[in-house]
DNA sequence: ACGGCCGTTGATAACGTTTGCCGAAATTCA
DNA sequence: TGAATTTCGGCAAACGTTATCAACGGCCGT
């Protein structure tokens, strides 16, 4: 089941094996026959634990994120995972909980197995930088989702900014005037990118809209209790930072006795699954998964492939997409002009 | 940065600093003391490919699944990896995309890569049994959710029928009596058991429930279209197989006007995320996921710790716990006997 | 006081690959 | 035809551990 099995069987040495079974160098055609051959045969596997130490490459990738049960996550994970089983590689995975701490145990342990690079969805933008910059000096690494202090790695992300804006637009377009935005806090880039284009781009809708904003966090706990704070402001649009305060906020006002979409519209941010499969379903910015793994994927190999990180860092960003569900449908006839929508008192 | 550099720095032998770092023998006190402050002064890491290579073991698992993106596994996932980190062994993640193909293509690249075993949920009852039970001979083996044929390997799984039977009672005590199920067909354990459960239990509410099931598979979709089927029957409850079919059939029935709990209540399986987040909240029946990934861990360490595949296989059972939430609270006073709830024309 | 035993350490041979180097044969060119 | 060049294959040295074996003390028992 060796080398030297295969190479018994053929009648040949190891170091030509080797050679025909990693192509690595020309060899002749009746000898590479007879080898490939004994190999078949012989059922031989190659041993991947002594290949990765003469050879110091494991083959091995491994990908560090902050909450797989995050919703969003598994169809990223799905995607990265396909695109660099693709290239022959492995993936291990680790789930760090959210804990910046357990993060950096996670890496350390994973470069100690010699991961040929990293992929990293960092835990906190401020508390993860250290384990991440320093994980970044040993390995090719590229930052997914979320950012994590400037000038640390390659990264990979969706142009909240852009996904902002057609949210902003749509609502523009059908009518919406009376915008809030049910946000997250903290200075997570997702957070941090998605509250900024809304208040650089609501004023077009209405001058007093950049105003009305309530943060939180990333939760549909937070997005069923941000509603009560934004009700009396009788909006009649929501736009929330993502699909999950979007599903609390469209909860809450259902309790409330609000129509969404006739008295208010509500929006999201990631296209999650359960996005679709709310009633009714949520207007909501797709991230383009597959396209984001495959620019990753390229962005390592890109450093793989020469050995020194040469290059300077890209920051990738990858326009989404605006998926336009019930919740955001335009309202029959004349829209609210001023609280003309049914008010309801908050329980 | 290697146990040479090691004893060269503490004045002895390699074999000496091997012994002290992996405690694998008793070392003097001093001398130990000596190599602990060179190694962590160095900032010596262990080099897990030379350490495989010799001692014949990784340290780490294959976790291969169907699909990753089916909202029941990311939470098994997590409590797998934290399991399994725990100990100290890695997880080497692979997505079979429900293709039994690509699951045997992975399982033999994760076997040709030393994983010290295999977490295994299989993609198909019979198509995956071959693959599974050739990875099993060669490594300790646990399959997880699904079967796979009987004698193939050791299992972890909930007690499907149990967890029927919550259900059922849970209906018969709250006043149902024309009981519907929405099932899925196939030969997959978690689809044939719940189906079975339903058929030895529901007799019990009517001698005709038994006999109103409806088999398609295990998705929204599904959930949608089954209403359809079985509305006929007029139920006052709807049993479904898991909770994304009973999130279809939420979906349906609002879209039929009929009122849920009050008219028809609704009851899904697993408890995944979107069971508590839709509206209504969906009963369920909860899967004891950490429990489900500490047996399996234990098991697969069982296997470990004996060379030879000794003992006899395994099958794990664990009792799941009934989550009642609004979608089958009971109707406000009398519960209708023959029909009595409102009729709602199929549209 | 001497032989044997235990506790501790060092040399050294694997583990299964890849790879640099070298020789032999085959091929080309003058 | 002789020399230069290529092609092909083998030898052997790594890669960083762990495990085996022997050696060297010191301690105890008689």
């Amino acid at each position: 089941m060796t080398l030297r099995d295969v190479a018994r069987a053929s009648g040949c040495s190891v170091a030509t094996v080797s050679r025909v079974l990693a192509g690595t160098r020309p060899v002749g055609a009746e000898t590479a026959r007879r080898v490939r051959e004994a190999a078949e045969r012989l059922g031989y596997r190659p041993n991947h634990a002594a290949r990765a130490l003469r050879s110091r490459a494991t083959g091995t990738v491994g990908l560090v994120l902050p909450q797989i049960t995050n919703p969003f996550y598994p169809a990223l994970v799905r995607e990265l995972t396909h695109a660099l089983h693709a290239e022959g590689r492995a993936v291990l995975l680790a789930d760090c909980d959210d804990d910046p701490v357990a993060e950096a145990e996670y890496i350390d342990d994973l470069l100690s197995r010699r991961v040929d690079a990293l992929l990293v969805i960092p835990a906190d933008e401020r508390r993860s930088r250290d384990a991440v910059a320093a994980a970044a000096a040993r390995v090719p690494l590229v930052l997914m989702d979320r950012g994590c202090g400037p000038g640390i790695a390659d990264s990979v992300a969706v142009d909240n900014s852009a996904g902002m804006a057609l949210v902003l637009d749509h609502l523009a377009a059908t009518g919406r005037r009376r915008v809030c935005f049910l946000g997250a806090d903290g200075t997570a880039s997702a957070a941090a990118e998605r509250r900024a284009a809304y208040a650089a781009g609501s004023g077009a809708l209405d001058a007093a809209a950049p105003g009305r904003i309530a943060l939180g966090d990333f939760s549909v706990e937070w997005g069923r209790a941000a509603v009560d704070l934004v009700w009396d402001a009788r909006p009649d649009a929501l736009v929330c930072a993502n699909d999950l305060i979007a599903v609390g906020a469209l909860q809450r006002l259902q309790q409330l006795g609000a129509d969404v979409p006739g008295d208010v519209a509500v929006t999201g941010f990631d296209d999650i699954p359960m996005a679709a499969l709310s009633a009714p379903g949520i207007t909501t910015v797709r991230q383009p998964v597959a396209e984001l793994a495959a620019e990753a994927t390229q962005l390592l190999n890109r450093r793989l492939a020469s050995p020194g990180s040469e290059g300077p860092q890209r920051a990738i960003r990858l326009a989404p997409e605006l998926v336009v569900r019930e919740s955001s449908a335009p309202g029959a006839g004349e829209r609210g002009l001023e609280g003309a929508s049914t008010a309801v008192a908050v329980s």
